[in-house]
DNA sequence: CTGTTAGCGCCTTCAT
DNA sequence: ATGAAGGCGCTAACAG
């Protein structure tokens, strides 16, 4: 592999010529910048990755811990990972992946200075990772909102603006029993996505200020439980005028339920789910939404970590992004 | 951040002491390792990544180019990318990923030795980014068995095989109008995976050896497309009584549509997929399968890479990993 | 068993 | 506009 030095001897000139005609921090005459790139051609030079990181102090790797656990959606995690790849590459930065499972490692990464900062996925309540994160020498950036991030950056969708904005607009469209279609939560003391409570607690503030009563109900994502409760709740019941879901693999099943039972929609119920605009649009039907902005939230993120790395004192912040509504098929009007 | 200076000082001992005791290269007395080590311990040192990767030239990183195509599925590239960051996490090492349609990002990543070695997902026939790959100055694995594969080394699984595997599983089970299901063939002259081509050469080959005609179905996932198909191949013309299905994404509809149309299985058509355990025995019906052991590729890769990190002038050769064939409920006997 | 020293390849402050 | 030289933090001969 040719270095620096044969690059300044092929091109007769000094070592630090070579590197400053290459960097561009200092004027240099097109003569000898000529004989440089010639030389750097000739030999196929690239510069070293490694060297440059131990001198600069910056190795332009960016890390992401991400949950690996097996009840967890690949398909979202992939898009996360794909627009987070993709923002962290328009900065010329390259992206190390780690499971989050594995803490040691996720914690070394940057201990060792494999990366100037990183960013955590899947952070859930009382997220017991925090305040070693919170002691890591560079700049953290958690994917989630926990109510005590010990000082760090967060970045997240706003999903109690976002559930709230789904209820909302049900209502303005004449529903009154608006029913909030959930997974079940975890078992006794299991952790808890952070969004999971926010979504929850939107739901039920937009409820409260409209002064109609809540309803939550909670069901697995699997086709029988589906139909059951689509027969007992929306056909024999009908306790509901609306649903507002916020559980993505249970969507298609749903649809499928509810055209099995002669459930119309949005004639007899309308439906606004809180989810990625592809999971809306795939699927039996098209589905009024809230949208879940997988892109943005993995930009904005990368980009907080990025600007910390450029300046290590900006003030830990939560950045929420606010939410939209996008009617489709499901809704009235 | 301390450096083994620090350490040196702290302890009493001199640097390549320090150096020797944390690698454990050389016997170090247990008086002056643990006075190291105390050191280490009040000061937190932590080795720094790019000056040991400097020093040794070796970065303890792999890179892995994953695509980003719309058209591809997600789930199924974060299981790779899953099982090869396990699989490298287990030799220590770290994954640098990057966009595979970025490809001066991927070449550059490995010209600047920013990683050890790379492995390449998603090749197919005719890959023109071969030639490019094949003069890195590095281990190159790419994922997939092209026809030429320009001296690089491969890992898949055995396409080829397993469609026989398949087909002769099925004949023994009595069927003698065996059908292949499959997603059409992209467009004209558009990219082809290299299991595409293997895999319908197995499946023509073994009929051929077994004396029975073949049959090739060609559809898109929808749903629609996979009913009418049903409908008319299967109720209608009755064409075929089994069905070899290569179409992941088909594969719930499919199940759905059989049963919709009252097309008992196995008692009117026996059905063997070939695709990972999971996506076997998720959906309505729990099918029997060739196994796509989408870990042990990744793992198999990722051993690739490394031995020849360590062996640089290992030969080049393909590793078709074996087909297996597990039955369910789709097959008789 | 322990020290001394010369790199690994690049960046950058001085000096010219 | 160009050179010379020291340093980034660690490793591994080479000497005891």
């Amino acid at each position: 592999m040719a270095t620096m030095i044969d690059i300044a001897k092929e091109a007769g000139v000094s070592l630090s010529t070579v590197s400053y005609a290459l960097s561009g921090k200092r004027p240099i005459s097109s003569a000898t910048r000529d004989r440089i790139e010639r030389a750097v051609a000739k030999l196929e030079y690239h510069p070293t990755a490694s060297a440059r990181a131990l001198a600069l102090q910056r190795t332009s790797l960016l890390g992401l811990a991400v949950p690996q656990r097996p009840d967890i959606d690949n398909h979202v995690i992939m898009d996360f990972v794909g627009s987070i790849l993709t923002a962290a590459h328009e900065q010329d930065y390259e992206v190390v992946l780690v499971t989050a499972e594995d803490r040691e490692r996720t914690l070394r990464i940057v201990e060792e200075g494999k990366v100037d900062a990183l960013m955590v996925m899947d952070i859930v309540e009382d997220d017991d990772r925090i305040p070693a994160l919170a002691r890591l020498p560079r700049p953290v950036v958690l994917i989630g909102n926990p109510q005590d991030a010990g000082g760090l950056a967060c970045v997240d969708f706003d999903f109690m603006a976002g559930a709230m904005l789904a209820v909302r607009e049900l209502h303005r469209r004449g529903c009154t029993r608006i029913g909030m279609l959930k997974p079940p939560s975890a078992g006794p003391e299991g952790p808890v996505p952070t969004y999971a409570r926010r979504a929850r607690l939107g739901y039920t503030m937009a409820c409260a200020e409209l002064g109609i009563e809540h309803r939550i109900l909670e069901v697995p994502p699997e086709t029988e439980a589906i139909s059951a409760l689509v027969r007992e709740e929306l056909v024999e019941k009908q306790s509901v005028d609306a649903l507002f879901v916020h559980h993505e693999p249970a969507l298609a099943m749903l649809g499928r339920a509810l055209l099995a039972h002669g459930v119309g929609c949005p004639d007899d119920l309308q439906v606004v789910a809180l989810a990625p605009t592809d999971a809306a649009m795939s699927g039996p039907w098209e589905l009024s939404s809230v949208d879940l902005p997988v892109p943005a939230i993995g930009r904005t993120g990368v980009a907080m970590a990025l600007d910390r790395v450029a300046s290590p004192d900006l003030p830990a912040h939560s950045r929420l992004l606010s939410p939209s509504f996008t009617p489709r098929a499901t809704t009235r009007g």
